[in-house]
DNA sequence: GCGAACGGTAAGGTAGCTTTACCAAATCAC
DNA sequence: GTGATTTGGTAAAGCTACCTTACCGTTCGC
């Protein structure tokens, strides 16, 4: 290959990423509005992981394990993210009475009213892009991920098989070495 | 506020949430691509820190504080990458020769190879969406997120200043305890 | 030439997870 | 009903991907 054609492939590489904007987009987003959120008296110190439990609970409280499965992430991680919510006062835990050995994690008052201020802040955000983004793009824009979702998810639980033909192109470390 | 208010916010909070489309879109997008690079020989122990960095080279060669200018992230977190990256065998460090204090990082020919191994990857994902989902929509989400990541850059900047009519709804921890 | 700025390293800390190991309650097997 | 297994949750340690503070040597501005 020569440099020109890597360096080709490089500018490609660059600017045809689609996983990369995403990424970009949800961090920019995510920032903005955990930003906005910790403007608000009494959340000055709720941190990302903190908002992202509180759209998982139901009204009639909700057992560790389950969110664990809903978030995707393990029973230990969500008792221990739980601890510090309940220590800023956004949760409380009750004994589950139909199973001695659950708790039902519940929103306090102030969790509920910091779930209805990000919904705010949510809705702000989007105003804001219609403000200076062509209006439908808003819409059209979540339609899309919407759609895609389960394509990506898809993808996901084959993984890699999927991609094989990746592999055409990939001699790369048959007997390469240099440096 | 009635219990049936509450319940309706919650329920509007868990679907009109663009972020975390773009989140789980994204994370599902970087973990479909980390799988099927790893699947190829040289890559197996590849991590998404690794992918993050190659992008950000020049072919000339470049320095490491440009890097973490380049990925926003500190030299010292770029340093301790770079390392890993180099045992790896996919970059080098050389002297630069214009100045003393500075090095200049290079991809290695499997470097190179890992690069052009992604970017044939993000093809292939690009490919599936497109088998799967309404062929014109992948063109138009990407042009979307490009047209509308000034906008979140420009809010990321202003960040909360911009957003306070969200204090209109919160009444929040105005005198509220519970538990 | 001298102080400030810059390129980079060293050491330690933190967030947000994971893995392994465990306990007690609940459920199933028979 | 008793024993084996599963389930809800905790404990402790480790890992990734950063950051902060502190520092060293080089180079630049003047």
């Amino acid at each position: 290959m020569s440099t020109d054609e890597f360096s080709d492939a490089l500018a490609q590489a660059k600017f045809l990423n689609l996983g990369n904007s995403l990424l970009r987009a949800a961090r920019l987003y995510r920032d903005i509005s955990m930003a906005a959120l910790r403007q608000q008296p009494g959340f000055e110190r709720m941190r990302e992981s903190h908002a992202s439990v509180m759209p998982h609970l139901d009204v009639g409280g909700t057992r560790q394990n389950v969110l664990a499965a809903r978030m995707g992430i393990s029973k230990q991680a969500v008792g221990q993210l739980l601890d510090e919510i309940e220590g800023a006062g956004f949760i409380y835990r009750t004994p589950d009475p139909t199973d001695k050995r659950a708790r039902l994690v519940r929103l306090t008052e102030l969790g509920r009213q910091g779930l209805l201020v990000a919904l705010q802040v949510m809705r702000e955000i989007e105003q804001q892009l219609r403000r200076a983004a062509v209006d439908t793009e808003i819409d059209a824009l979540a339609r899309m991920l919407h759609t895609l979702m389960p394509v990506l998810e898809q993808l996901h639980g084959q993984a890699a098989p999927a991609l094989d033909a990746a592999r055409e192109v990939s001699h790369a470390a048959d007997g390469v070495s240099e440096g």
